[in-house]
DNA sequence: TAATAAAATGTAATGTTATAACATATCACT
DNA sequence: AGTGATATGTTATAACATTACATTTTATTA
C-alpha cells in the first residue's frame, strides 16, 4: 500500500537543483522542466516557495538564483562563498560567525531572525 | 573662477538618497527625480554604477535597493541590519565579524572580495 | 574662438525576475 | 461517486535592469 508517490512540480525542481553544481535562476528551471510538464513561472515560484519554507532551498540574493540547501543548519546561520570566475557556490555554517552575528544584533538591540550572508570573490580551485 | 560646479544627475541621486531614511529603488527615485529633469532609467542605474565605484552608496541586495554609505569602512565590511517592521536600515561596522569572514575564508582558501551581510529582523525601537 | 574630444544624457526597445487574479485539474478520502 | 484540499495552468502585469545607439553638453586645446 503505497502511498503519496505522487510527483509534484516542486519535486522535480528539487530533483533538478540538485543535480546542478551552481545556482540557478527560477526562469532557467522552467526552461529545463518544461519537457517534464512543467509549464509556468508561476509553478517554479510556488515549487521554490514551499521548498524554501521547508528548508530544502536557498535562494542567493546577490545572484537571483536558488541552490539546495547543504542539509541541516543546527542553529547556525549558512554563509555562501561565491566564486566569481567558475560560478560555484560553496554553504558553509561557522559557529563563531553565527556567534557574532547575534552578538553584533545584541550590541545593536536588533531581533535577528533572518540573516543573507554572500560572500563574492575567488575560490581555491579557481586561484590556483 | 569657479569650475566643476555643475551638478550632475549622480550629484542629485546622491542628493536625494542622502535625503532619504531608507533604501530606495532606482525607479522610486527616478519617480521623484523627474521633477529636476531625470529622464530614464538608465540614467538612474549610470548615476548609481558611479557612486557605488566610488563608495558613495551601497545596493542593499536583498531589497533591490539602494541606501547612502555611513561614512568609511576602515577595511571593514559592512553589516545591514534590515527591520521587517518599519523598513529602516542601519550600516555598522564591526571588526569581529570581518575578522571572522577573514578566518572563514582563509579555512576555505576562498579570496573574498565583496561581501553582502544583510540581517532581516525587528529593530530595537519596533520591538519597544 | 572654432574645432574637437570627452562626458553626460536621452530614447527606445528589450531582457530578466517576480507576482496577481482567477480558472481548471488532479488526488485523497469518505 | 462526491467532496474538499492541493496542485497546476493561463494570462497579464509589475518591478527591476540592461543594451545599443543618437544627441547634447561640457571641457580642452590648437
Amino acid at each position: 500500500m503505497i502511498k503519496n508517490t505522487r510527483l509534484t512540480h516542486a519535486d522535480r525542481v528539487f530533483q533538478f537543483l540538485k543535480s546542478q553544481k551552481k545556482p540557478i535562476s527560477a526562469y532557467q528551471m522552467l526552461e529545463s522542466l518544461r519537457s517534464e510538464g512543467v509549464a509556468a513561472a508561476t509553478t517554479i515560484y510556488r515549487a521554490l516557495d514551499k521548498l524554501n519554507s521547508l528548508g530544502l532551498v536557498h535562494r542567493i540574493e546577490s545572484l537571483n538564483a536558488w541552490t539546495v540547501c547543504c542539509g541541516s543548519h543546527n542553529n547556525k546561520t549558512p554563509v555562501f562563498e561565491i566564486c566569481n570566475d567558475c560560478g560555484n557556490v560553496e554553504e558553509h555554517l561557522d559557529q563563531e560567525l553565527t556567534l557574532n552575528i547575534n552578538k553584533l544584533s545584541s550590541k545593536t538591540g536588533f531581533k535577528p531572525n533572518n540573516q543573507v550572508l554572500e560572500i563574492h570573490g575567488q575560490c581555491g580551485d579557481c586561484a590556483s
